[in-house]
DNA sequence: ACTCGGTTGTTTTTT
DNA sequence: ACAACCGAGT
């Protein structure tokens, strides 16, 4: 029953040849123009159709085929493009079968585009593309082949985040440590950590050990892994780790997928973490020549290419090492490396203000981008002010009507901000306006409660060692089998080493259980038994319906008088539908734990919002970039916890922010935000400071905005509507910049009547100091408040108002006009 | 087994 | 401010 999964090619099975000679290779059609010989192509030969077109970077990166080549792509410079064509230029010649290429990205979106793109330029030919995936989807398929390497089956588990926290939990439970204090959750990061590093338990630093359980982090971990073994699962950390491990141990396996690889292509270079990095290398090292060296593949040169922008390198936060890109030429001696500067997407002053931005970054690669394009009437980057997060709003969905009114379509909008709570207010907004909105990377459809449960069933059915499924489904819907059941349950299982579901089918034969339970347990087993018979002979969207009948799911959410269970029945019944493009249950269950994604109504005109990590590698005419604050961004956290690099990386990102767009791109800031609850004066970004003022404009302030603003706009710096470069003058402003280099983070509240500015920077970390005195915060010391029950108050948004409560320096007053509101005391003032 | 109330943590996200 | 989660109590 191990035998499934004949519908994932494997390249062996395959007949490829392996091409001794490029020349007499199959792909007959560019036969005289094949390989070696560039200069044949120049002396005569027309080029193919698929190079037309390029400009002369382009077409160097497609056509420097032999040996390392990195490609830094600058945004919008055709970096896709190259990528296929440089595939397509591989088929064509025939220089390689597809089998023989091995192509990664990160996402399965690339993935996929990829794939389109290149059997658009080369025809039926990539179907036959095997390796071309993700790291995550290639891993599976190296390890689903060599399984038994690992200890493992090949039809094991993948499992998910969900999955490996409930695992863990048990685990800390089991060795006795209060799981409270050391969450679950919190373990599961540290794990992957360390699988983005490649270490395994033996090799994590002695230190991180020490950080968690009362020093158990190793053994924890060892014990996570067996627990995986015996599982027969992997988390996606091990989707790459098994395999890297596999290659070095077995030195004829590596040889041969070395062999196997004739050309190796990597996207989006500057994210790969240090596990990613060790499998490329393994694939794409060649030992020195040296007579020593057994094979064929002594002295070859390594085809790899790695395309990529490190400035656009936005997940150090996750692993991914920018240095990879960084030291590409040192890995690979005699690398050709090929900048592409030439930027398609983008007006002169978009690339004029993303540009002279980024350039404020240390230790990057260095690129100018430029463009051919030079209308005059090109809008400049537009900075705009805002009272509030609220007038922020409502002022974007004004520009958002008036771009449509002057015939924009909505898809050409997008809203990209930096942590996703800012999405709310323009949702709330747009929805008072019915302006058509869609959230990107909002809760994925298989993270749903409901389809998780589904696929839980499904997985039992099609694994039934697997106990995080058993566990999940076993009292959903309730079945009378609650913790008492599955703990001696558990028990049984462990002492046997035998999976949960076989426990289950021993002991209702015995007399352990209870008679109620044992009844209903009794059902299950049955139940699952049936089904997995039936999983040969039923077709699995019929199985699947009938698995969520019969269990009693369905009914379960029938009987369910929420509002939210009519959609969850819907969304069960979208999974079915789903199942029908699969061949089988078993590759249904794969394509969702690796393609966590469902997509999106394309033909609906609506403006996109979306965070800024996902709107990486996208485009669109106008992009509106809301919340330029300094502690959101850049955000405090990651100036907290990776100082400078931190900053850099925030300062990556407002760059992917502003090149997103092609013609218009506005920033906004406002000066009050509403942070866990408390409104907080904010100043406006460093990065706005760090705009040149050549290709960016001050939006004149908007008079009459509603409400209580206009008192308080006399203090904006934007008021007097003076040129950019005297904007940021307020003392608050020159105060910060001041003190950026030194002031670490210090809490906002104070009693001196001046905003404190916040303030991270430099390499002082957490524990830095902070230089003037009057800065510290002193929410920590508990002086007594300066205000008392019962004060009048003004408040520079509310108004007026009454003070109700005080905690510390939070007040709660009463509003004449806003309600009651809680806010710091360094915000209001005695009347 | 279910509800209630107190506690906690609120950047970014893939696979 | 707020939601999500956990443990205790009915």
């Amino acid at each position: 029953m191990t035998r499934g999964f004949d519908d994932i090619p494997f390249f062996d099975e395959e007949p490829a040849p392996r091409p001794a000679k490029p020349q007499a290779q199959p792909a007959a059609a560019s036969g005289g123009l094949a390989a070696r010989a560039l200069a044949a192509r120049n002396a005569a030969a027309p080029k193919p159709s698929y190079l037309e077109g390029l400009n002369p970077e382009q077409l160097r990166a497609v056509e420097t085929l032999d040996g390392p080549v990195l490609v830094l792509a600058g945004a919008g410079t055709g970096k896709t493009r190259v990528l296929t064509t440089r595939i397509a230029h591989i088929l064509a010649t025939g220089r390689a079968f597809p089998s023989q290429i091995l192509a990664v990205t990160f996402t399965n979106k690339a993935a996929r585009e990829m794939r389109e793109r290149i059997s658009h330029l080369a025809g039926a030919a990539v179907e036959g593309m095997p390796w071309l995936g993700t790291f995550h989807s290639i891993g599976v398929k190296f390890l689903r082949r060599h399984a038994e390497l690992v200890s493992l089956k090949s039809d094991f588990t993948i499992l998910d985040t969900d999955d490996v926290i409930r695992l863990l939990k048990q685990l800390i439970q089991a060795e006795g440590l209060d799981d409270k204090r050391w969450p679950a959750r919190q373990f599961a990061l540290m794990i992957d950590n360390w699988k983005n590093k490649g270490l395994d338990p033996d090799q994590i630093p002695e230190g991180d050990s020490r950080a968690f359980g009362n020093g158990k982090g190793r053994q924890l971990y060892t014990a996570y892994q067996n627990r995986l073994k015996t599982l027969n699962a992997c988390d996606f950390g091990d989707l790459l780790l098994h395999p890297i491990r596999i290659l070095k141990n077995n030195p004829d396996i590596l040889a041969d997928y070395r062999d196997r690889f004739r050309y190796i292509l990597v996207d989006e270079y500057q994210d790969t973490n240090t596990a990613q990095y060790m499998w490329l290398r393994l694939l794409a090292q060649r030992p020195r020549a040296n007579n020593t060296a057994p094979s064929s593949h002594r002295s070859e040169t390594v085809n790899i290419c790695c395309v990529g922008d490190d400035d656009q390198a936005i997940y150090g936060w996750r692993g991914a090492d920018v240095d990879n890109i960084l030291r590409f030429e040192k890995d690979f001696p005699g690398a050709t490396v090929i900048r592409l500067e030439c930027n398609y997407r983008s007006t002169a002053h978009i690339l004029g203000a993303s540009g002279h931005l980024i350039a404020h970054n240390e230790g990057r690669l260095g690129k100018t981008l430029f463009t051919e394009s030079h209308d005059p009437d090109d809008e400049k980057v537009m900075v705009h002010a805002a009272w509030d997060s609220e007038e922020e709003a409502r002022a974007i969905g004004e520009e958002i009507e008036q771009l449509q009114r002057r015939g924009a379509k909505l898809n050409d909008i997008a809203i990209l901000v930096r942590a996703s709570f800012q999405m709310r207010e323009f949702e709330d907004r747009f929805v008072t306006l019915g302006l058509n909105y869609r959230v990107i990377g909002g809760p994925r459809f298989y993270e749903r409660l409901e389809i998780r449960d589904a696929m839980a069933y499904f997985r039992l059915v099609c694994q039934p060692a697997d106990d995080l499924a058993f566990e999940r489904i076993i009292n959903t819907p309730k079945r009378g089998l609650g913790d008492t059941t599955v703990r001696s349950l558990h028990d049984y299982a462990r002492s046997r080493d035998i999976p949960m579901l076989a426990a289950a089918a021993d002991m209702v034969e015995t007399e352990e259980l209870k008679p109620k339970a044992r009844k209903s347990l009794f059902d299950v087993v049955q139940n699952f038994r049936r089904w997995s018979q039936l999983l040969e002979t039923t077709p699995h969207t019929e199985l699947a319906e009938q698995i969520l009948e019969e269990s009693g799911y369905t009914d379960m959410w029938k009987a369910d008088k929420t509002a939210e269970a009519p959609g969850r029945l819907e969304n069960l019944k979208e999974l079915i539908r789903s199942m029908d493009a699969f061949e089988s249950m078993r590759g249904f269950l794969e394509h969702v734990s690796l393609v966590m994604d469902a997509e999106q109504n394309e033909n609906l005109d609506a403006v996109s919002i979306m965070t800024l990590h996902s709107a990486k590698g996208l485009e669109f005419e106008n992009v509106i970039l809301p919340g330029w604050e300094e502690g959101l961004f850049p955000h405090q956290r990651a100036l907290d916890e990776g100082g400078r690099n931190g900053l850099e990386e925030e300062r990556r990102l407002a760059y992917v922010g502003i090149t997103r767009a092609k013609r218009r791109c506005h920033i906004w800031f406002v000066s009050n935000r509403r942070i866990h609850g408390l409104w907080q004066s904010t100043i406006p970004s460093r990065f706005l400071d760090e705009l040149p003022e050549a290709h960016v404009e001050v939006a004149e302030v908007e008079q009459n905005y509603g409400g209580y603003g206009r008192n308080a706009y006399g203090q904006s710096r934007f008021d007097r509507q003076e040129p950019f470069a005297s904007s940021y003058s307020s003392p608050g402003w020159q105060r910060a910049q001041q003190n950026k280099t030194d002031a670490t983070r210090t809490n906002w509240g104070n009693r001196s009547g001046l905003s404190v500015e916040r303030i991270g920077y430099g390499e002082a970390g957490p524990t830095g100091r902070v230089i003037q005195g009057e800065l510290v915060a002193k929410s920590k010391v508990e002086t007594a408040s300066a205000f008392a029950v019962g004060d009048r108050v003004f408040h520079i948004k509310f108004g007026n108002g009454n003070v109700s409560a005080i905690e510390g320096n939070k007040l709660t007053i009463d509003f004449d006009r806003a309600g009651q509101k809680r806010v710091l005391d360094g915000f209001v003032e005695k009347v």
